[in-house]
DNA sequence: CCAAAAGTGTTCTCCATACACCCATGC
DNA sequence: GCATGGGTGTATGGAGAACACTTTTGG
């Protein structure tokens, strides 16, 4: 069976915008581009889909070889076709969006990066391609997904304050929570669980750890729950 | 300047799910295949790109051709690439839904479609390629959005009754709401304006019309007012 | 003992919900 | 005059928002 045109035919990217959290402020992992178009500029990590893979394949084989990142929370965001958007020529990029705990993702670059690191969200460099505009997409879907779906827990480690927890929320929307309210919903939810552990090496009376159960969460959808922050 | 490898190039087509609303229920446009492969069978419309437009214009320029379908209310919906959605070859879909008022809108088909129909969307034929898989996340993302977005009223005629309103909240939620409830909910959001006329030729006390003010919603928006049902 | 963050209850307001009857119109 | 949907108010309960002090720990 063959009904393709070649003239039909173009070029498919993913990118993806990794998103990480640390004690300041919300981060986005970028690579360096060594090859050309815009060698040496700052870019989101990404490349051409293969025949062979499905587009959330490439998007993990992209992320695994130019950032190592493996394993991690991966949707697919927005497919972006504006004529001119590479270059090259007529590529269209899907792209996708991942969240890390970055404490366990001290990244090292790979091949078709010369390097990669970490830049604060409100304080990037200047992006090859147009992929400000997907960054600028990428971090609209995260405010208005972090208030619905449990997804924040992925920029945390498996355990963690609820202060964290809070500080999480409030990095995100740009706007402060009252603690005592914010606790009293949380815990109401019942989707986290009180560990009998306390955080590590602070300078003041140590709190309380948790873990999300996502167990629960899926059990709890079942029966019309809805997440909200 | 030329990057770009011939192996790595692949086809990318558009689909659309086009969602109309009737007296009786939510429906979506399907058109008979006329080429192989799936000949006769019921799919979205859509097609290639090409390589001077973007992706909404390609989707609109399908719409048009194969629907006679204009100006009409589009938004990309998410993009497919499982790798054998297509027997011709690796062929990528990009996948948009649409919202039409179904009475302004007697299609008729044109060039690629032997026929274009509404069907209701809980009783639809089996479908060409993936798209059954594509009208389920169309479906899903209509529920979503709709409580949290004015997008039901590109359903509608530009004049409506409040009785027709909640009907087509209740058809796309599949739930009961009370009248007296709805009635204040909405009109409470200040975003109806209430015309001096009423509904035409019904059997008893006619019905008051309101109009959706675009106007009001965009600079509510900007004063961080959610619309939700 | 001081600095730093943890942890904890109550009040008030507002919104969602539940609920039933009379009215206007066409036939 | 009867069938059909249009149109309207009130009472209750629950959730969100505002708000401040004591406790624990490390240095």
């Amino acid at each position: 069976m063959q009904y393709i045109y070649d003239f039909e035919m173009m070029s498919v990217t993913v990118d993806c915008v990794v998103f990480g959290l640390d004690s300041e402020d919300l981060k986005v992992l970028l690579i360096q581009r060594d090859p050309e178009p815009f060698a040496g500029m700052w870019a989101l990590p990404g490349g051409f889909i293969r025949g062979d893979e499905t587009l959330e394949q490439a998007a993990r084989r992209e992320l695994s070889e130019e950032t190592s990142l493996r394993g991690i929370f991966l949707e697919q965001l927005y497919t972006f076709g504006e004529i001119n958007r590479d270059p090259r020529g007529r590529v269209i990029s899907v792209a996708y969006y991942a969240l890390v705990n970055i404490d366990d993702h001290k990244v090292k670059s790979a091949t078709d990066a010369r390097n990669a690191a970490w830049f604060s969200v409100v304080d990037t460099p200047s992006l090859a391609f147009d992929h400000e505009k997907i960054l600028a997409t990428a971090l609209e879907r995260l405010k208005g997904k972090v208030r619905y779906q449990p997804i924040g827990f992925e920029l945390l480690p498996p355990m963690f304050t609820l202060s964290r927890l809070q500080k999480l929320y409030e990095t995100i929307l740009e706007t402060a929570l009252d603690k005592r309210n914010f606790r009293r919903k949380i815990l109401a939810m019942n989707l986290l669980e009180e560990t009998d552990q306390v955080e590590q090496d602070v300078a003041h009376r140590a709190a309380r750890l948790y873990r999300f159960n996502r167990r629960r969460y899926s059990s709890l959808l079942k029966k019309g729950f809805t997440f909200e922050v």
